[in-house]
DNA sequence: CAGTATCCGGTCGGATACTG
DNA sequence: CAGTATCCGACCGGATACTG
């Protein structure tokens, strides 16, 4: 029992995991949960913070992470409007892995990119013999 | 020092971070990892077992983890050719995290399954209510 | 067996304009 | 302020055909 019988349940078994990091990979979601990991935060205020974003994503972003219950969105009807967003306690529990991982991510970032100078070097290299 | 004091460093400390959560949080990435994670396999061998995955794309992602240095790739001259894949120690690092966001991932499983049906069914219920 | 090459539909995400 | 609506280019990923 090590790694064979594998007919498709690894596939089945990566599936929950693989769903959490299209989620949590796409281009602004962590961003948003580690701003919100430190404090609540109000839309436009969101926005400038992370700079760079558009209005529309930072709305479908929080719009998703809303769905899956990791963020919540509060509206004060007042005028002018004023929605603020917080993490749940779920979203609160994602920091922890999600944090490991940017530890892990800030660690070995030198060993990554001397890894792709060494890659596109040789890359480069078979290229130029080709020719 | 809490959340204040963001002109646009927040992005710029969670560049590593997102840079890798695209990388492994593309749609194969981190089941070839885990499949690699207990031991070598050869080329046709992992799209078997994973089973689902496009020629192309278990290829390019390959490609990715081998340029980030996760992945080594073993060529033997022989006939048929035959191709080995490995974790280097870099990727096997990987895995402790990315094992920890799967142990998240399934812990949290059928709150997050709640969490969206609960939301799919308030939007729908705003939806018939705008008829 | 282990790829590469090409095509092509679907989605991601930015820019812009408009609204309560 | 906090969105929604629309358009559009870029990229992702599957299907298919071909190669050493």
């Amino acid at each position: 029992m090590r790694d064979e019988g594998g007919h498709a349940g690894v596939a089945a078994s990566c599936r929950p995991i693989t769903d959490i990091l299209t989620r949590v990979g796409d281009k602004w979601s962590v961003m948003v949960v580690i701003l919100l990991g430190n404090g609540t935060k109000r839309f436009n205020e969101m926005r400038r913070l992370i700079g760079g974003i558009s209005q529309r994503m930072l709305t479908l972003t929080l719009r998703g992470l809303e769905r899956d219950g990791l963020v919540t969105r509060t509206v004060f009807p007042t005028v002018p409007p004023r929605v603020d967003y917080a993490l749940t306690d779920l979203g609160r529990s994602l920091l922890v892995p999600i944090s490991a991982l940017g530890a892990w991510a800030h660690g070995h970032r030198d060993a990554i990119d001397a890894a792709r100078l060494a890659f596109d070097a040789r890359v480069d290299a078979n290229a130029a013999q080709d020719s």
